[in-house]
DNA sequence: TGAAGTGTACCATGAGATATAATACACTGT
DNA sequence: ACAGTGTATTATATCTCATGGTACACTTCA
């Protein structure tokens, strides 16, 4: 599913949120699809259960999956996310920070522009 | 110069990295500017020296500031970074990563394109 | 020369986060 | 009943973070 980077500076379960986080945005994870189990994950990474589900409350507070009791853990329908108008702010940030940080890389404004462009445009292999 | 959050999740010498980060590369804090010293800054932020010496320290090592002896340590001249193509593929992971989730949050391709339009013209108000 | 300000390097300590281990319980499906 | 699911709890060890304190080498300026 995904590997783990122990010699990365993020803790585990922090690893674990960001890959399944990534792996439901991309499509990779439809919606309702289900999750490996706390314990499966747990074996298949050679971690502790608890750490796994860490990282699936995290993610499930954030609105990317959903539970059920004895049955186990799906992919959320991101219809139920509403348009969440202030994590897109948050996001619209981070771009915003993206982009003067390329800027003062030296990268110019074209450059920049065709960098988005491109980037707009792979959204054919995601979808 | 910028707050604090204490009741944030991320460390303090992390948001002091962060904002200073955003200073720099803002350019707020123009190449070869003084920044406050160490002992200054841990005053008016109330935080130890140590900490925030730990901040410069990564800073350096990123590039963003250079320190002379005696002296103090100054906004770095971008020119010097000769164009760090590895960074520069570092952000545009992280922009195709934050595209990628807007699309899930519900935006549609004209309204992302939209968002990233109206972030690219207002960078006369940062330069 | 001396004083003040600068970055840097230690060491020690406490608080908190992280990851582990081991159990236990309630729920669902077959 | 049984196996698989999520969940909760307790305990422990380790690491990072942040602090306090001290010391040293360097620069500038009076």
């Amino acid at each position: 599913m995904f590997q783990l980077d122990l010699k990365s500076r993020k803790s585990i379960y922090e690893q674990v949120v960001d890959n399944m986080k990534e792996l439901i945005i991309s499509g990779v994870l439809k919606p309702e699809d289900k999750l490996p189990s706390v314990r499966e994950l747990s074996k298949t990474l050679t971690v502790n259960p608890n750490t796994v589900q860490k990282a699936y409350r995290a993610l499930e507070n954030q609105g990317y999956l959903y539970t059920v009791a004895g049955l186990g853990t799906f992919a959320a329908c991101p219809d139920t996310n509403i348009r969440d108008e202030r994590l897109i702010n948050v996001i619209r940030d981070r771009i915003r920070s993206d982009l003067k940080e390329l800027f003062y890389l030296g990268m110019s404004q074209e450059e920049v522009s065709a960098l988005l462009k491109e980037l707009l445009t792979e959204r054919g292999g995601w979808k």
